[in-house]
DNA sequence: AAGGTCTTATTTTTT
DNA sequence: ATAAGACCTT
């Protein structure tokens, strides 16, 4: 194998020229490891279906791969053996994951095995896109190299003003739901139903979606602006339209690898095709069962037609679990069994059967976080690593009261892939000034920061810089620099718009520098503190110094990480990786996270918070779409179990409070699939639970309740009482309100009787 | 134009 | 319950 002559002669001055690059990935311009690891070294430890995957030479190759089977260990392992021992140019290699963690996950390992090496590409497909659109972008016409990405809600920011512009109400039209939609259509734009997504939308609302649809991606392009979808769908487009492009990349990976390959949607899929397409040594990994990602076009049928869109692939089933004990094992497959679309898997594991699955029953979400810390706590007091533990929830909402409940427990907690910080409104407004000043058509960004801090510039002159520049295809940027535009304006505002483009123009001298000196001048140049002490609300402005303190330090780190990426590449790293907290991991400290973000982690104790009906399954995802939705709901639910080595808490709450109202949940139809005898503590603790519910309830108040009694409410107001039923703390009383009839949980309605 | 109060919708999941 | 918007006042 001579991978590495041909790819190092082509390519280093096509793809080692200096350049704005995935930081995280330095192109070196000579790739290879400083010392292989040997082959024996390489397979130790393999078990026969692993190594078979791991030696695999050309040609495509298929890995089905269960829970807990070591499939990072096979792709990382396989890498490395490509690299130390068939010689092959690590700049050759691509591997493609699905999430940022995963990617940093893969890097980390590989090189662990591969001291030294560079030149692999390992990153997210958006991550990937991206690198490839900052060098070809230009082929397309539209765009330059530096143009902006738009997160979901600078994405959602625009629209909202499309739609404004266009004369539309935004309270009818909503922009998050024009969002999903322009979205959906293109993650679909590679498929043969294209056509039938827009026809989904019926008579009125698809004309305006249509107008609002072709305003944005002119709009976008203005602005020099892409979206996460735009990156894969503009390599795509760049593919299709210059053969020549497509080639070198082609030509350059002899070797590409996917991860998680039942979760690609077709775009993917096809940008998966395109880069293997001149040597065809495709390995995917994946699990049917643990796709997750349907809503946002994952077909699953990408794996499970894997055999059928390639000739003579090779199949490696990975099925021993090196993870969980094998009554979590079982319980599991039994319940993954009852989805009909899948490919059988038989599971096994060396594992003893250890403990029991744990069922909690509680009285609402506070109980639940109550109860769930009280076991963490016993964890701890037994010795074990609090780092070890995780606690799953479906929905972000739910992090709240788990987070109290730690916090009162004095347990240290970290939450996994919380975009907090990038999302405040100082961080968010420094981000905006950087990409100004790197891109001047970002105008967003404008917007964002013109009169931020207060410059005088209020809706009405914007109005005006805005028509002057709409009707010459000016960048906002440019017009506030304009003396023409700026004639029509007059007092502060004026002053504010020339002060501003004046600022971005001095900001300018940085465009190139590190990200640290970049963001220092802005900070400088805005003057930070008295800013920072306008924007004080009353809750002073230590807190916002130390976001801006983090992220100076952030990129000061970044600039020591990834000398020569600058500015560019630190924005770009800002875009992509949304979960920053991921960088240092806090030590000992539980772990908070999505269903969703669980995905690909493993911890000794898990906790699935929730287990109720319309959460899990989720109500919407199957009122969506009842075939799939309910199969796909349960892979979650799958995905969460399999996280769990030695002990998993399935916990659920009777009552738990939406937005304001508490709602009655009943139990997770998911839990009844689990075969009983795997379960302890089967169902429900009613003694303990008594306990702790009766310290809360004041049975003489209870007693004092008759039907027809007149009560008093907290939300609901005064009432009467229509029913009773239940006693102890099942005591439920049914009231007319003056807004409608409830049912009230007497335990917790703290009702007050009137008469 | 800026700052305050009041209404309103919001809750899948991620790049 | 909460946050973001709309709306009103200065």
């Amino acid at each position: 194998m001579d991978g590495r002559s041909d790819a190092q002669e082509g390519d280093a001055d096509i793809f080692g020229a200096p350049q704005v690059q995935a930081p995280w990935l330095p192109d070196s311009p000579s790739g290879g490891p400083a010392q292989a690891a040997s082959a024996e070294q390489l397979l130790e430890g393999l078990n026969p279906a692993q190594r078979e995957a791991c030696l695999h030479g050309e040609g495509p190759l298929l890995i089905l791969a269960g829970p807990g089977s070591g499939k990072t260990r096979v792709i990382t392992h396989r890498i490395a053996h490509l690299v130390s021992v068939r010689g092959v140019d690590p700049r050759a290699v691509i591997a493609i994951t699905f999430t940022n963690k995963a990617a940093r996950e893969m890097r980390e390992r590989v090189e662990r095995l591969l001291p030294g090496v560079s030149g692999l590409w390992i990153s997210t497909f958006h991550a990937a896109c991206a690198r490839i659109l900052r060098r070809d972008i230009e082929s397309l016409g539209r765009w330059t190299r530096d143009f902006t990405i738009y997160d979901t809600a600078e994405r959602n920011a625009l629209l909202r003003d499309l739609v404004k512009e266009l004369g539309y109400d935004p309270q009818r039209f909503r922009a998050p739901v024009l969002g999903g939609w322009i979205s959906r259509l293109k993650n679909s734009a590679a498929q043969e139903d294209a056509h039938a997504a827009e026809q989904a939308m019926d008579g009125m609302e698809s004309e305006v979606f249509a107008k609002v649809r072709r305003r944005y991606e002119e709009a976008m392009g203005e602005r020099n602006a892409l979206d996460f979808d735009d990156l894969l769908l503009k390599v795509l487009e760049l593919f299709d339209q210059h053969p020549g492009v497509r080639d070198l990349y082609a030509q350059r990976f002899r070797y590409v690898l996917v991860d998680e390959y039942q979760d690609t949607n077709r775009v993917q899929y096809r940008l998966v095709q395109h880069l293997a397409a001149r040597h065809g040594n495709l390995a995917v990994c994946g699990d049917p069962d643990q796709s997750i990602y349907r809503w946002r076009g994952a077909d699953i049928r990408n794996i499970l037609d894997f055999e059928k869109d390639f000739e003579n692939p090779v199949t490696v089933r990975l099925e021993q679990n090196y993870r969980s004990t094998g009554n979590i094992l079982a319980a599991a497959s039994a319940v993954i069994a009852h989805n009909t679309e899948r490919k059988h898997k038989d599971l096994w594991c060396e594992e003893g059967d250890g403990e029991k699955l744990v069922v909690l029953e509680c009285a609402d979400e506070d109980d639940e976080a109550r109860e769930i810390a009280a076991q963490c706590a016993t964890l701890r007091a037994r010795g074990e690593d609090l780092a070890q533990v995780a606690i799953f929830y479906r929905m972000n909402f739910m992090q709240r009261a788990l987070e109290t409940a730690l916090r009162l427990s004095g347990l240290p907690y970290q939450v996994v892939a919380g975009l907090e910080f990038y999302q405040r409104r100082e961080i968010k407004d420094l981000i905006a000034y950087l990409r100004l000043l790197v891109n001047p058509a970002d105008d967003g960004a404008f917007l964002r920061v013109v009169n931020e801090p207060t410059r005088g510039v209020g809706a009405r002159s914007l109005e005006k810089l805005r028509a002057w520049a709409s009707a010459r295809r000016e960048p906002l940027l440019a017009a506030a620099g304009d003396g023409e535009a700026l004639a029509q304006i007059r007092g502060r505002a004026k002053k504010g718009l020339a002060s501003f483009a004046a600022l971005m123009d001095e900001l300018l001298a940085v465009r190139d520098a590190d990200a640290a000196v970049a963001l220092d001048l802005v900070l400088q140049t805005i003057e930070a503190d008295r800013w920072m002490a306008a924007m004080d609300d009353g809750g002073g402005t230590a807190e916002r110094e130390a976001n801006v303190e983090e992220l100076r330090s952030h990129a000061a780190e970044f600039d020591r990480l990834y000398p020569g990426a600058g500015l560019r590449g630190f924005l770009e790293e800002v875009a992509l990786v949304s979960d920053a907290d991921g960088a240092e991991e806090a030590g000992g400290s539980i772990k908070l996270m999505t269903l969703h973000a669980a995905k690909g982690l493993e911890f000794a104790t898990v906790f699935i918070s929730g287990c109720e009906d319309g959460l899990l399954p989720h109500a919407r995802a199957v009122e969506e779409d009842p075939l799939h939705g309910i199969e796909e709901e349960r892979r979650l639910f799958y995905v969460g179990m399999t996280r769990a080595r030695r002990r998993l808490f399935l916990t659920r709450a009777m009552t738990r409070t939406f937005f304001g109202e508490s709602r009655w949940n009943e139990s997770s139809p998911f839990l009844d699939e689990i075969p009983p005898g795997l379960v302890e503590g089967a169902m429900t603790a009613p003694e303990e639970e008594e306990r702790d519910v009766l310290g809360e309830y004041d049975p003489e108040g209870a007693q004092a309740l008759a039907v027809g009694a007149l009560v008093e409410h907290d939300h609901f107001g005064v009432g009467t009482v229509e029913q009773l039923a239940g006693a102890g703390i099942n005591a439920r009383a049914t009231v007319r309100f003056r807004g409608g009839v409830k049912q009230l949980l007497l335990q917790y309605a703290n009702l007050r009787v009137l008469s």
